[in-house]
DNA sequence: CCTTAATCCTGGAAGC
DNA sequence: TGCTTCCAGGATTAAG
């Protein structure tokens, strides 16, 4: 379940595998993977099965341009790239819940050969490639990073690494429902889902089914600053590994091991000793202590 | 306008 | 051991 801090290590993994590289071939191997700014959705949301393809060219992918730079915003990523000054496209890349991207040096025998949807070799002979079992994740390609950020990212709130309390109380301003359900759409702030929620709702003492506007302003300021802490610190671990995720190179985070609530329902809190309770908030698993978070 | 439910998808874990 | 059932979850769309 990459969600900020493992699309970010991934990010840092990748840069100094990618930037600078040519890609000298693109291939995709599930077209529906690929949404292009021609589809049907408008190329915002997943092209659907059914949906008439678009025609899509190997470009789309990048093939044939070198990449300049990689650029995230909340859970997703943007590849750079550039064929001449005048034309220098973009690819997003969102991981959605079981996605990854995979890089493997020149003469490395493919470890994966499933579910993967996409693969791109560089011109030092290395691959990567994209394996998404679940297929929550996708590719969408833009003409521009200036096009991607209007068109994709536009509507999504600050991320979540530098969120503000006066951006926050802003956008939780006047609405009633969880907070905890405020913190995982992407519009409020992008970036947070449901493991770093839960640890910031428990590091900031507030109970995740309060209601978003009935925060005091100590408290908006507490959960601003608790979520970029908390956000800082999974990075500095490379991220959380609960199931599979691993970064680019196939290693694993540590962040796991400092959960406070996500994952330990019925443990005892590591500031109060309490028993941890969980329940559905949101529609999501969601944990807190009942006597320090209120 | 707001919130909630359903949906997509597969692998792994738990239950019988 | 082998089958079935359930659950995990990001983000959108449809429905309430």
């Amino acid at each position: 379940m990459p969600e900020l801090p493992e699309v970010e290590t991934l990010r840092r993994s990748l840069e100094p595998r990618l930037v600078g590289r040519r890609i000298v071939r693109a291939t995709l191997h599930r077209r529906d993977v690929l949404v292009l700014p021609g589809d049907p959705e408008g190329g915002f949301s997943r092209a659907r099965a059914g949906a008439r393809p678009v025609r899509f060219r190997a470009r789309d992918l990048l093939a044939g341009a070198r990449v300049t730079g990689l650029v995230r915003r909340g859970k997703q990523l943007g590849v750079v790239g550039r064929v001449d000054p005048g034309d220098q496209p973009a690819l997003c890349v969102h991981l959605g819940m079981s996605g990854r991207l995979l890089w493997a040096p020149a003469g490395a025998r493919p470890a994966l050969v499933d579910h993967v949807h996409a693969s791109w070799r560089l011109d030092d002979g290395s691959r990567l490639v994209f394996r998404d079992p679940r297929r929550f994740g996708g590719l969408w390609a833009f003409a521009s990073v200036g096009e991607l950020e209007r068109a994709r990212w536009g509507r999504l709130g600050p991320d979540a690494l530098g969120v503000t309390a006066r951006a926050l109380a802003g956008a939780l301003a006047g609405s009633r429902r969880a907070i905890k359900g405020a913190l995982l759409d992407q519009g409020v702030v992008a970036g947070v889902g449901n493991i770093y929620a839960d640890e910031a709702l428990f590091a900031a003492a507030i109970d995740p089914r309060r209601e978003a506007g009935s925060l005091d302003p100590d408290q908006t300021q507490a959960l601003a600053r608790q979520l970029r802490r908390v956000l800082r610190r999974a990075v500095r671990a490379r991220g959380s590994t609960l199931r599979d995720y691993v970064d680019a190179e196939g290693r694993a985070g540590a962040f796991q091991l400092s959960h406070a609530v996500y994952g330990r329902a019925g443990q005892a809190c590591r500031s109060c000793g309490g028993v941890l309770e969980s329940g559905l908030v949101a529609q999501r698993t969601t944990v807190w202590c009942p006597a320090c978070q209120s």
